[in-house]
DNA sequence: ATTAATGTTCAGAA
DNA sequence: TTTCTGAACATTAA
């Protein structure tokens, strides 16, 4: 599940710990799983990051970047449970690669943790990396829209809204979580033809976006029924408290109060919303 | 005991 | 060209 605000919180956890700090190991833990997707292998990722510095610590839509001195990169895709920690992994059993740091500070190391496996790590040269996730394969952040950008790029496609929302070329960072949310706070029926969308309703849907995702950051994402998503410190967040219509099926509608939130199903994924006051 | 669902991405088909 | 479908995997709920 981790979208941007999930993704932004690993960022910012890990931070403080990594930034200009030199790499002195990389480990494989020693699990039962199936191995996870690395490239181009582990070892030759191992020997592009030991003796490193990491430079920069990044998000690029829902992938952790760092940086390193030797001008390149690993991107970390926690796709759907993959966490990045600094203590108390959930279990032993999912926990895949760990990164150790010189020196002697509160936390030495960083583990990738990925309990269904989906997630990838890659290690690319600056070069690759910025033409792997380029302006034609990757968005502009969520966070850094624009009113005027929103219209431009909803206007381009006449998928619905909430699919739309998901499609991150068009924007980087919404997943299927917050796409409900925030078209929920806008007021936007969620099935609705992103060129039949009128101006105020864009200015809404910007306005939301902003103000959800900026939230969510605040409260550190969101920690959904199963328990996956922590922080780095393996903490819980807190934002599942404010949702509004994810995962409330049938209860009644938080603006309105007089719908009652269904679920419906757009482009395999569920969609939440309330009937009566999103049109 | 099967089957469906759960967050994401991407290749390949329509 | 754009949009849709299914698969990758582990775990839980019906």
């Amino acid at each position: 599940m981790p979208e941007l605000p999930e993704v932004e919180t690993m960022v910012r956890g890990i931070r403080p710990f990594v930034q200009d700090r030199r790499i002195t190991a990389v480990l494989e833990c020693p699990t039962h799983c199936r191995p996870l997707s690395i490239q181009p292998t582990f070892s030759r990722l191992a020997k592009g990051m030991t003796g490193q510095s990491v430079t920069g610590v990044r998000r690029l839509g829902k992938r952790v970047v760092l940086d390193l001195s030797n001008e390149s990169s690993l991107v970390v895709e926690p796709r759907m449970t993959g966490l990045m920690l600094l203590a108390n992994a959930p279990d032993l059993d999912h926990l895949r690669v760990e990164w150790q740091f010189e020196g002697e500070q509160e936390f030495n190391s960083v583990w990738f943790w990925d309990r269904r496996g989906l997630g990838t790590l890659r290690l690319f040269k600056s070069a690759e990396l910025a033409e792997k996730f380029g302006p034609t394969k990757l968005g502009p952040d969520a966070l850094e829209f624009t009113r005027d950008l929103w219209i431009e790029r909803l206007r381009a496609t006449s998928r619905a809204v909430k699919v739309a929302l998901l499609d991150q070329k068009l924007v980087a960072g919404i997943g299927n979580l917050y796409a409900s949310e925030i078209l929920h706070i806008a007021g936007i029926d969620p099935r609705r033809n992103c060129q039949k969308l009128t101006k105020p309703q864009i200015d809404r849907l910007a306005d939301s976006a902003q103000a959800v995702l900026e939230k969510a950051i605040e409260y550190e994402g969101s920690t959904l029924g199963d328990g996956t998503y922590r922080n780095a410190l393996s903490q819980s967040g807190r934002y599942q408290n404010e949702h509004r219509v994810y995962m409330r099926e049938d209860q009644s509608c938080p603006t309105c109060q007089r719908g009652t939130v269904i679920r419906i199903v757009q482009a395999q994924r569920s969609t939440f919303y309330c009937p009566k006051c999103q049109c």
